[in-house]
DNA sequence: CGAACTGTACCGGCTGGTCGGTACAGTTCC
DNA sequence: GGAACTGTACCGACCAGCCGGTACAGTTCG
């Protein structure tokens, strides 16, 4: 049996990526590729004929995932918006996610942290966030407001691991408080101590 | 070869739990029980005698960590502090660490993001997660201020895990403004859009 | 003696990866 | 035009190794 229906590779590959996404956040990294497949609704030996070998596989779903993420901060980015910090809003945005993709976000943080069992995708993601750090600090924001906003949205974002309500009225009240803040980054100064 | 040195079974026990964080930490939830029971100078057999199953074991260890938490956040507590707030603050300290103690902090991040894959760790963070969320809420904070400082405490303490610096000039910086922040929460309505 | 182990042997289930097929769409060549 | 051939995309059975758990006989120390 080859090609079953009207389906090509390219779609059989996503969508092995995309069962893949599903399972191993379900059931943990260490879920049967065989589960994966079926889920694609693939046999395990085609999952195989498309990805070499398991870490195959994973490496290219974390690759999948972190392009995601960058994608998701750039469609954020707001291309009327040249004032310093604009970079950092887009990722505070990305991060805390406009409610329809809220969903998403936090399956995908839940993803990543079953990912970085792999060494592999771990260094990966390392690198990804110096790149991103690197982007950030060049952003034009004095570094304690910056420290702050990513702080912030790091907490946000990574809060539903642990199992917290997200997306309550305070969170958004503090989104749109630290977006303010990021375009009068000296209203931080007057906290000081 | 009975009891090798001159060591209590209560030793032995601890021994375990501390191996078994290691030996998880480092290789993941799948790392087999024997290495587990080599690195803490025990056979598969004296594991098994400590604990029935591998589920067991790593049950423990979950709630030995939820209470190392949770006594992190207990030793944070200033005693002399009676104002709104203290435990907030507490958490803060906690979440953030003292220099000496701050790679032990991101070590148990690390650590729990590995347990979480039993589903029954899961459910037992998940309620801790719970019970900490209600009682912060219950420290005399505006939620606004609330939400701000347990978003930064959660952010800075899981920005490890994606591979980013921490315990940057920035960092100690914010948490001395987010502590500043609680003792005089009206300061953040200044930011309001 | 009994608690606290050690060491070995073994079972059974699961899982990653291999491999020999198979279906079929094109392409080539007469 | 059609027979022969090729490459792609997959199926499904199988195997080898690992791992958790069991069983048990022996050993050491308090």
């Amino acid at each position: 049996m080859g090609r079953t229906a009207g389906r090509s590779p390219q779609d059989t590959r996503r969508a092995l990526l995309d069962a893949a996404a599903d399972v191993v956040r379900a059931r943990g990294i260490h879920a049967p590729l065989d589960d994966i497949a079926r889920f694609a609704g693939v046999s395990k030996g085609g999952l195989i004929y498309h990805f070499a070998s398991k870490d195959d596989l994973i490496l290219e779903l974390a690759r999948d995932q972190l392009a995601a993420f960058q994608a998701g901060i750039d469609a954020a980015l707001d291309p009327t918006d040249t004032a310093p910090g604009r970079l950092t809003r887009a990722y505070l945005r990305a991060s805390v996610a406009p409610a329809g993709d809220d969903a998403a976000v936090r399956a995908s943080m839940a993803l990543v942290t079953q990912l970085m069992t792999l060494p592999a995708v771990a260094e990966l993601a390392r690198a990804d966030a110096e790149r991103l750090a690197a982007a950030l600090a060049a952003d034009g924001l004095p570094a304690d407001v910056l420290a702050l906003v990513v702080a912030a949205a790091d907490g946000m974002s990574s809060a539903p691991l642990w199992g917290a309500p997200t997306h309550t009225p305070a969170h958004r009240r503090l989104l749109e408080r630290l977006l303010h803040l990021t375009r009068h980054p000296h209203l931080w100064e007057t906290l000081t101590p």
